[in-house]
DNA sequence: CGCCCTTTTTGGTCTACACCAAAAGAGGCG
DNA sequence: CGCCTCTTTTGGTGTAGACCAAAAAGGGCG
């Protein structure tokens, strides 16, 4: 685990460069008390940038400085540097696009489990443009895990989507859904480009009557990570979907891998007992 | 931003320590493919004590060897040996107490936001040990933000409770509530250490019939950091819940910030339309 | 035994540098 | 104009060393 260090030259600075300086529309975080406590030199830099952002001088997925740029301008080592640029982005401020440089994030979009509208549906009704990319069908054997869900064989064919989603341009899930053939025969004929739900419900007509969610942060590993294009044990959140159906038969089996910056749960239910 | 650098030796090495070995009770990540790649060091080191933890040779709550001990037996610098515990603290495999050392993480409690029952009943049934500690009951005006919440006007002087929760004596969430004094007069003689919700179901006779649920990844800002004896931007979850009563008046508003490793969400619920 | 004080250990922060590979940009060419 | 290539820029990773403050450990003392 050593290397050697032969002799060599620093790389020059990036010159200057224009940058736009439009309005942006950051949310405010909730009620709480300000944290400007000026400890740490990456605090402060943190928190110069993060006042840069919120006051506007930084629209959403614009660009900012390189990091070579902020050390010259700071005069902080670039490992300063990345520590404040780190923690913007453990924030949901930033994000970065692999050496390619650090950009501010879009808002994040709601989504409620309740409902179940589609990601198409209800990206598109806050305004924003959903895309999905299907990045694999395949039919897979059942594993022991998997067939107990379905209540089926282990070694039952089932129907495995890989598919990517995007907002606005921007990759914000990589899931993996499972279906039952049987529920859904020639679902691989479809295009999956859009919204399964619409599929399931308008050509298979399965009607959902229950859905189970399960949540939980987690760091984004190694497969969701290079579908991100994010490095990995970047955080995330972890959404395992169960839908169901009036029968009891499992519909959908859903793993979706959330960049952390890009969702924001919200339930809203009545109270039994 | 720029500091002296004198001259100054460094540390010398700890002698070697004796570590338990005992089972740990890790979870298992869902079903994904193994992430065994052996790009950059600090992944592969990352592996190999994730490798330990999740063969038993380190149990939940135990302590890690300390980073120096870890450079010492790798050769890496001590940067990289950091990366790779970064990692694991991402993923919530460990956790550190500042100036102390690195542990691994015991496993998570599950939390149903359907079901009102507080955090001392969940966790109790968990087997697991909860704590409730108050750090502060004031009696503060709401301020508009507030106030448009519980429907009255804004400076009505509103109880604010500040806790601090643990789990098997490690603090796992620093919350604030608001309660409404008019719903509960007296509230803050009674002792809070406890279960907020049998005291307002209990001695007030509050039915709640609605819930509310924002769920969102974050990074623990400055007061839930400092509460929870973290560095501040460590991910985290970000719960506020609203407790709605038959009437329709807000009987309890409740942020509640979570450490990302000790919480998984779990919705079972059933569809409507 | 419990309390206080000193020393050691440990993570937290920071500097300065170096090499790498991917992305982006600049030209050249058909 | 589009396609290809070469160069520059940018983040990703890694080393080596230093100082700091909090936590933990040890020791002395009443």
């Amino acid at each position: 685990m050593a290397r050697p260090s032969p002799m060599r030259l620093t790389r020059p600075q990036t010159p200057s460069k224009l940058r736009s300086a439009m309005r942006s529309q950051l949310e405010l975080t909730p009620i709480a008390k300000g944290d400007t406590a000026d400890g740490p030199h990456y605090l402060a830099l943190r928190d110069k940038i993060a006042r840069g952002i919120e006051l506007g001088k930084l629209a959403a997925g614009s660009k900012l400085p390189s990091e070579r740029q902020f050390q010259g301008d700071s005069g902080a080592a670039r490992g300063t540097i990345r520590e404040a640029l780190f923690q913007l982005e453990a924030e949901g401020l930033i994000y970065r696009r692999d050496r390619s440089g650090w950009y501010v994030s879009p808002p994040a979009v709601t989504y409620n489990p309740m409902r179940w509208a589609g990601f198409m549906t209800y990206v598109a009704e806050q305004g924003r443009s959903p895309t999905t990319e299907t990045l694999s069908t395949e039919l897979e054997p059942a594993p022991p895990a998997v067939a107990d869900i379905f209540r089926t064989a282990p070694g039952t064919p089932l129907y495995n989507l890989h598919r990517r989603r995007s907002i606005d341009g921007r990759a914000v899930l990589v899931e993996r859904i499972i279906v039952d053939p049987a529920l859904a025969p020639g679902l691989a004929e479809h295009s999956l480009d859009g919204s399964l739900t619409q599929i399931l419900t308008g050509i298979y007509g399965l009607t959902v009557v229950r859905n189970r969610v399960d949540m939980r942060p987690c760091a984004l590993v190694k497969f969701a990570a290079d579908a991100l294009g994010v490095k990995p044990g970047t955080p995330g959140l972890l959404v395992v979907r169960t839908s169901i159906a009036a029968d009891g038969r499992v519909v959908e089996y859903d793993q979706e891998y959330w960049r952390h910056d890009a969702i924001r749960v919200h339930v809203d239910l009545d109270v039994r007992g």
